[in-house]
DNA sequence: GGCCCTCGGTGACTTTGTCACCGACACCGC
DNA sequence: GCGGTGTCGGTGACAAAGTCACCGAGGGCC
């Protein structure tokens, strides 16, 4: 037992020898290959996810097929999502889509109940993923509420940005980060062009003045 | 303990006698006044609150003074989010006010953690009330992003409309519960009013024609 | 009556979203 | 190389929503 998965998981690492062997023994690790959806789509799980390896993307799609990006799941995290969903019996209304290849381990449904009475640090553990998950509605609430879309876009390349101040991404996915629509973004990408702060290519933005789109992002 | 507050609580009622006792035992029951706030503005509170009369109603506020309505606790119900920020140890994005005047049961932390351990019931009661705000809050983001104010305003005149189809609120408050603004509410109400759906008076919207707004409500 | 605060109406303007359409580019099979 | 096909993004015209500044009407209170 001395070197499992679980010390994948900070959080989980320190659990005790009996409820980690557990939680060895009744769950399994599972691949998924990028792209592939993890829940949602009418899906109903019986497991929870723990990421190990891996980031899964989860959105909201309306019927009109506009998209927008909730939160992701990063490994070491938990998809809540998958157990509240599953113990409230609730059906979905959004979907997780694998950003890169995954690793996860699925608990099976009784296992998480049995852990969740067991042990108060696997309780601490899924209680901070779910405060988590709530301050990052929160805030996607309050973005899409109240604030404008040029300083969100402006954050938003500044933090996808690579090593070499470009962003590799459409401007259909630089729209579905934000909740918007593509034409909007396009447009709002040539007015920071005109101002010679990106530079455009197909499927990439070249920052040429992040410091100016930090000005910008940083205004209230 | 024949007739306790925990039989106000279908989904407590059932507790085995013996949580049932620490419950009563270590718990507190108290008042609120309405519109005094149940929590946010940097309160830090101790407590999981389970609420046993009246509403709360839980919103963010924007720094430059946009509000949006996230949800509601009714009574029977618990308010996730103080448990979900006290153990996640996070600082509070929303603030809750008393719709009316309030009747709630205070159970300090370690009460709570200990009863998530002992009780299935108890877990499971949590973990449906956590579903079902992040099921809300799902929802509102659809709403705000994705769907027509003057839709959205139409659902709601009807949902808030007494037996007599009139509506006791200010354009302001009809204004914060879609996250939108009171001028645009004011229009779009004019406009109804124009097409004789409605009769507007102060704090008093009139419903003349529910079939019409009922109509336009179930527009996709 | 005078004061003050809340409530709502209004015009001019900006920002964001929608719709329909188009051309440029990349990849693929031949 | 050539043509086909799908993705990507540019565009104009317009509609919906939000912003700002200001105004007047009502209602409670001294």
């Amino acid at each position: 037992m001395s070197d499992s998965w679980i010390d994948r998981i900070p959080a989980l690492a320190r659990l005790e020898a009996e409820d980690r062997e557990t939680l060895l023994a009744g769950s399994r690790v599972m691949a998924l290959p990028a792209g592939s959806t993890v829940f949602g789509a009418g899906k109903q799980p019986q497991h929870l996810l723990l990421l190990l390896e891996g980031s899964v993307r989860v959105q909201q799609i309306a019927e009109n097929g506009r998209e927008i990006v909730l939160y992701r799941v990063h490994a070491g995290e938990s998809c809540v999502m998958t157990a509240a969903c599953l113990l409230a019996g609730d059906a979905y209304h959004a979907e997780g889509i694998a950003e890169t290849a995954v690793r996860a381990v699925a608990v099976p449904r009784a296992l998480f109940d049995g852990l969740l009475g067991r042990s108060a640090l696997f309780r601490s553990f899924i209680f901070d993923t779910y405060g988590k998950r709530m301050t990052d509605l929160f805030l996607v609430i309050e973005e899409i509420a109240f604030r404008r879309l040029d300083i969100r876009l402006a954050q938003l390349l500044l933090r996808m940005a690579d090593g070499d101040d470009a962003v590799h991404t459409t401007h259909h996915q630089l729209a579905t980060e934000l909740g918007s629509t593509r034409e909007v973004v396009s447009r709002q990408l040539q007015e920071f062009q005109r101002r010679g702060w990106v530079d455009l290519g197909r499927a990439r933005v070249a920052l040429l003045a992040p410091e100016a789109l930090r000005r910008l992002a940083d205004t209230r």
